[in-house]
DNA sequence: AACGTTACCGAAAACGTTCCCGGAAACCTT
DNA sequence: AAGGTTTCCGGGAACGTTTTCGGTAACGTT
């Protein structure tokens, strides 16, 4: 690889005017500019964002640490972080973590030691060992569709999770709904439990109590909600309605209905959460809890875009609105 | 942040000794090493990545370039790539281009500053400048789900396209239909040219005519589906059957027959291309060609591995073989 | 003609590492 | 006791840049 060394040997200029040409530094003449970036191109030559980053102590690098690409959710996220951190000239290098706590440790240290200048993080769940690991970091950080740990003063950018679950229950409820049953998901995960809460307290705002045979958690596929509908339906024959913590979830649902020939909405109903794109396909026409995906992510990108440029900014954290898309798989009771 | 300067100087000692107990050199004794690393612990030193690379000319970062991680398909090659490079130490780099030739080749000159060690590619359209920019890139390169362009000696990871859309018409055919639409993907994408290929050949070697009104070529998202599929039909009464490019555009076709009340596949059938998960839900139940997503960027994920560890390693394009799946949307005529 | 400006360039230090080379003890030999 | 080994450590160059500082020539000014 050519270097600056080799186009300034190659005019017998020293490196320090070649940098200049490159960094259009005015004190050079047009005429060695022109020379120079000639031989570059003869050279193919590229300048070393490595040796640059290391005076500059600044890479231009910024993390996105998610559980898992495949999954829409989080590639939506992804688009909209990436769309706002290109635009300004940052590249972000992805962290897909699967969930898995090792992973996300490992990250975040080759973060550090990648020099990158801002990290936007999922995390799953936040332990002992993670938190300290965040303290250490000495970089910038926001956290995305999940709060900041107490103990880390970093902002964070989330949809309200627990209002989105009442809205649902609400909804349910307002229709004349009774009993009603909750697909939910792993009880380790952050979300799970805001959602989970949400559930729960609606239920008891108006005087009805949640039946713990009607309410499964552990599992966010398609194939858990499947499974989870017959395990509730056999052991429930009042209910009426579910609530499932996710649009996969109440996606596997409503397949399981659709086999047993049970009609939604007219013998139940259900409504999810996240409106993923499939949740709007004729077939299913899901009743869920929408939340602005893209606009999250395009507004992390943003905070951490000024925390690393404005020394002094104290970023805020923002809630986004949840909200109730109705759509062909609820009815009134 | 803490270099190694600063923990040699609070031990006075040499950075070299210090730099020995980093990367467990023999020549160090035992109780200086345990020192030097509990100061590095108490300083929170952590090495600079930068600085290692400068000097090793390796940065153990593969770039993978692909159009939308938001695209299952995608990001399902993306989890495959990732968990293999992940496992031999490397970090992963995306690079969403949309589908945007400038974004491509801004990743491309990116990839060649940050000294990455290998490039993982899926470029959507091959032109000049392109071609140019990969011939100086001095890294190397492997192609995905697309072969490596001529006059640049990179292998590639690909399905047989052609061969898969001649399955699906084959299959078509055998079924016994003899009017059959295509619902294509833009003509200016390298695989929207195969599959495209591959149902215009297989119409002649049976004998029967493509009709101009019943191809679409443009899109590749269920919107587009579901207008190509409400056009063919208005200008084709005779239609017995559709092959669709992709499973997007097969599920929008399928939504379209479904709100007019066509019967599937009782009066028309309807084959994709891609098998993605939505394509297995209990009211699509697509027939369509699947190919082997995650193997493909495992195997491409294995191969720039040794390209880089093994100067000489001559690298070998594969083909993996397309396979037909049989679901619900075809029938015997 | 003497001076101050301006325009352009080079030398060298610095960024945080790694690694080669040499050297000083300390340990074995015989 | 002299020599040879081994063990451990420090000095310093190198990786590819940027940047500060200083310097030289050419210019304009009075």
């Amino acid at each position: 690889m050519a270097t600056i060394k080799d186009v300034a040997k190659e005019l017998g200029i020293s490196v320090s005017t070649v940098s200049r040409a490159l960094n259009n530094h005015p004190d050079i003449k047009e005429q060695t500019k022109k020379e120079i970036l000639e031989v570059m191109k003869r050279l193919n030559y590229t300048p070393n964002a490595l040796a640059r980053g290391l005076i500059h102590k600044k890479t231009n690098t910024i993390g996105l640490m998610i559980p898992d690409i495949a999954d829409p959710f989080f590639s939506e996220i992804a688009n909209g972080v990436e769309e706002v951190l290109t635009e300004v000239g940052y590249q972000v290098v992805y962290g897909n973590t699967m969930r898995n706590p090792d992973k996300e440790k490992l990250f975040l240290s080759s973060a550090k030691e990648r020099q990158m200048d801002g990290l936007i993080v999922t995390p799953n769940f936040m332990d002992e060992k993670l938190l300290e690991q965040f303290q250490r970091l000495q970089i910038p950080v926001v956290f995305l569709r999940r709060r900041s740990p107490e103990g880390l003063a970093a902002p964070f950018v989330d949809v309200d999770h627990y209002k989105g679950a009442c809205m649902a229950m609400e909804h349910l409820i307002g229709l004349g709904h009774r009993h009603i049953g909750f697909i939910g998901m792993p009880e380790l995960s952050f979300l799970a439990e805001l959602r989970y809460q949400g559930y729960v307290d609606t239920m008891h705002a108006h005087g009805l109590t949640p039946n713990p045979n009607a309410i499964t958690r552990g599992g966010r596929t398609i194939a858990h909600g499947r499974e989870a509908m017959s395990r509730i339906c056999e052991q429930n024959k009042d209910l009426t309605a579910i609530f499932a913590a996710n649009d996969l979830l109440a996606i596997g649902a409503l397949e399981w209905l659709a086999i047993q020939g049970i009609p939604v909405p007219e013998k139940m109903s259900v409504v999810g959460f996240d409106n993923l794109e499939v949740a709007s396909l004729h077939w299913i026409k899901l009743t869920t809890i929408a939340q602005p995906r893209k606009q999250m992510g395009e507004e992390a990108a943003r905070i951490i875009d000024r925390m690393i440029r404005e020394e002094t900014y104290q970023a805020q954290s923002v809630f986004f609105e949840p909200e109730l898309i109705q759509r062909n798989t609820c009815r009134e009771v």
